[in-house]
DNA sequence: GACAATGTTCGCAG
DNA sequence: GCTGCGAACATTGT
């Protein structure tokens, strides 16, 4: 689930739900070995201070305040975020419950283990350190043709790569290639000036319409490719049919007649 | 039981 | 030193 405008839907539920609260108590949840979340000490950290902030780059997700600890969630392959008022159900699978005044908690779920939490003193110092390229939604036409135009590999895996670009997965840049005509196994650098062009406006555009649907899939347009993940399903913009291959290492759904190897 | 899964990280080869 | 690739990570669901 959490790719860019996954993590951006969370960081609303927060930003709506969850600021301007004292936390009271920061708690682990249950079956947390092999996953990183923060130490007692760090967690005693934040009791007391406020989010006022919720922030978010590429996937990864802040909430913090100017004079406090931040807390920074990364979602891994499957987590998710809810705020609830305290006599709601808890759900399976909760590693961490962030519980405010109100009464109101936050709960962290992550089934798959992948996602982590930190607490850390300043985000713009450790989205530097984590050597992140910008937020995929504010990168300009001129930075993403350098970032990602000049790639020697598959263009698919120039948009995967975080340190170019943040926020792009699986999903969407194979949505991004499919609306933009481009196969992801094209040389990122063999591109046209043209097509980095277009795939810079389609992946903005792809991003964006995500977003404003709070990432609810099923409000995306029929003929978007999030639909029809699945091989030998017709294609929506020509005669052709959706192939799965693997590139980079990544499941990948595209249509071999209208995505073009040397666009 | 085997396999795939929207994430990142690490080691190796070029 | 940088870039690109494949495997590994822990667990669930099909």
């Amino acid at each position: 689930m959490p790719e860019l405008p996954e993590v951006e839907a969370l960081r609303r539920r927060i930003e709506v739900r969850a600021l301007n609260r004292t936390i009271l108590a920061v708690t682990p949840g249950n079956d947390v070995t092999h996953i990183e979340l923060p130490s007692a000490e760090e967690r005693a950290r934040l009791e007391g201070h406020q989010f006022t902030e919720a922030r978010r780059h590429g996937k990864y997700l802040f909430a913090g305040s100017a004079s406090g600890p931040w807390m920074m969630l990364h979602m891994g392959m499957a987590g998710s975020i809810r705020v609830l008022d305290t006599d709601e159900p808890q759900a399976d699978f909760i590693r961490l419950t962030v519980d405010f005044e109100g009464p109101r908690r936050l709960t962290f779920r992550d089934p798959r283990k992948f996602g982590w939490v930190r607490v850390i003193d300043d985000p713009d110092a450790v989205i530097a350190d984590h050597d992140l390229g910008p937020d995929a939604l504010s990168i300009g036409e001129a930075g993403f043709a350098d970032r990602v135009g000049t790639c020697r590999g598959a263009v698919k895996s120039a948009l995967l790569d975080q340190g170019k670009l943040a926020g792009i997965g699986n999903l969407w840049a194979d949505e991004a290639l499919y609306q933009a005509g481009i196969h992801p196994e094209a040389r990122a650098a063999d591109l046209s000036e043209e097509a980095v062009a277009r795939l810079h406006r389609t992946a903005i555009r792809v991003l964006q319409s995500v977003c404003d649907t709070d990432a609810t899939y099923s409000e995306l347009p029929d003929a978007w490719l999030i639909h029809r993940r699945e091989a030998g399903r017709a294609c929506t913009r020509c005669d052709g049919a959706i192939d799965k291959i693997k590139v980079g290492g990544r499941t990948s759904y595209h249509c071999p007649d209208h995505q073009d190897r040397a666009a």
